[in-house]
DNA sequence: GAAATCATTTGCCAAATGGCAAAAAAGGGG
DNA sequence: CCCCTTTTTTGCCATTTGGCAAATGATTTC
């Protein structure tokens, strides 16, 4: 449907562990690294707080899983074709999972932005490799969980499972929502409705990635956007 | 972007719970009894155990909840502004989810066909109204547990969380994954591979449905028939 | 099996979108 | 501040899709 000119893609990945930045022990611990904790996992814990209530125990059990994974714009987080076995939760910048149609262009399937999971299931459950490209499109801050680490809290978290379940149940559900109405609706209400439910999006995403996600070519995004000035 | 004819919506649901037909009993019952139950659940057992191994007590444990359910052609499963306490697995026929756009044409947001769940998790989990309809195409056999049922498993099977994880993750992700090449691909793609990778949905949808689905209106799809022959 | 109803196709023309290339605008680095 | 690159807009025209209404075909009902 659209072609894309070619980006600043680079394909190098210089992403990298950046060493995990949690300092956070237990409750028992010095003021300083509590205080880190608050500020490097608030959003995250706030999240998966909406899910099922846990215990301070829980949640430490579950922060000591984690890594902080900072990425730079344009880098990419998962390449197609490779097998992820990370789970994501975005805390800073926006990313894009892409794909290639039929056609050989590379369509934006969905953005995925501040206080959500990034997570290819398909490949995280089954060890498949995977069919899109998570790309980074402004500089990013994620916290990852391994798999093993992930898996690890099922024997240690009582309710981990269920937790689980409604996270990923929600952020699917979320997926679903956000794509039906681009086959149903014309593009002008496409771009009309993604900028007013995303207008912290909207500034931070190049027309080219947005025409691929809402359907249609830039040249048409663009007219379209002229029309509604 | 597509209007459709009106179709013989019976609104009226006329559907009821046909009273369990299932006359299975503990596998020390009579050997009548026991194919019955087969004969029944078999499809469905086989789904789960997909997901994962059980053991003879705890499919009996899971099948004692489910009931079965008979629609006809155009009858619904369920009207949107309900809210949908039920788990429904499709044994027989075809169903349709649909919900209106912001011009009040219905549009169909996807098929279910046999072997597959028919659930609005965004009800069932929430007891929230439902936003769309679910309506059988053609007669419809399912097998339904009660949201209570379906819930009473988690404490007496171990595993069920997990089970039901799996089931939900793979059943959403195979709905985005269907959606997808809706926004990307031509209307004449769409129709192409929807034909190629639902061939025995095809003959048994009206074109009309057909049309909603790929985006498209049903004198576009009819003339991309035309174009195709 | 004739009438009525429903489903699909078609004609005609308008509107929307695509393809390509060039121009204009915006942004980044020295 | 200027040059270079990237991003966005625009012009021109072809192609696709939509809207509407009528015709054709299929199915049901009595």
């Amino acid at each position: 449907m659209s072609k894309l000119p070619t980006h600043n893609t680079n394909l190098r990945h210089r992403a990298r562990h950046s060493g995990s930045k949690i300092h956070y022990s237990s409750p028992s611990c010095c003021r300083g690294s509590l205080y880190d904790y608050l500020a490097t996992m608030k959003a995250w814990i706030d999240y998966i707080l909406q899910f099922g209530s846990l215990s301070q125990e829980q949640l430490d059990l579950i922060s000591q899983k984690a890594t902080t994974l900072e990425l730079r714009k344009d880098e990419y987080y998962l390449q197609a074709g490779k097998i992820s076995r990370r789970f994501g939760f975005l805390m800073e910048g926006i990313m894009r999972v892409s794909y290639y149609n039929s056609k050989e262009e590379e369509i934006t399937k969905y953005f995925v932005d501040e206080n959500n999971i990034v997570v290819d299931l398909q490949s995280f459950d089954n060890d498949q490799p995977s069919a899109a490209n998570v790309q980074a499109i402004t500089d990013c801050k994620l916290i990852v969980f391994s798999k093993q680490g992930w898996e690890g809290l099922l024997g240690t978290v009582t309710g981990w499972d269920q937790l689980v379940r409604k996270i990923i149940s929600k952020a699917l559900l979320q997926k679903v929502e956000r794509i039906s109405p681009l086959v149903s609706e014309d593009a002008t209400t496409r771009y009309l409705s993604f900028m007013e439910k995303y207008p912290n999006m909207a500034n931070r995403i190049p027309l080219s990635y947005l025409a691929s996600y809402l359907g249609i070519t830039q040249s048409s995004l663009s007219r379209i956007r002229k029309n509604i000035r």
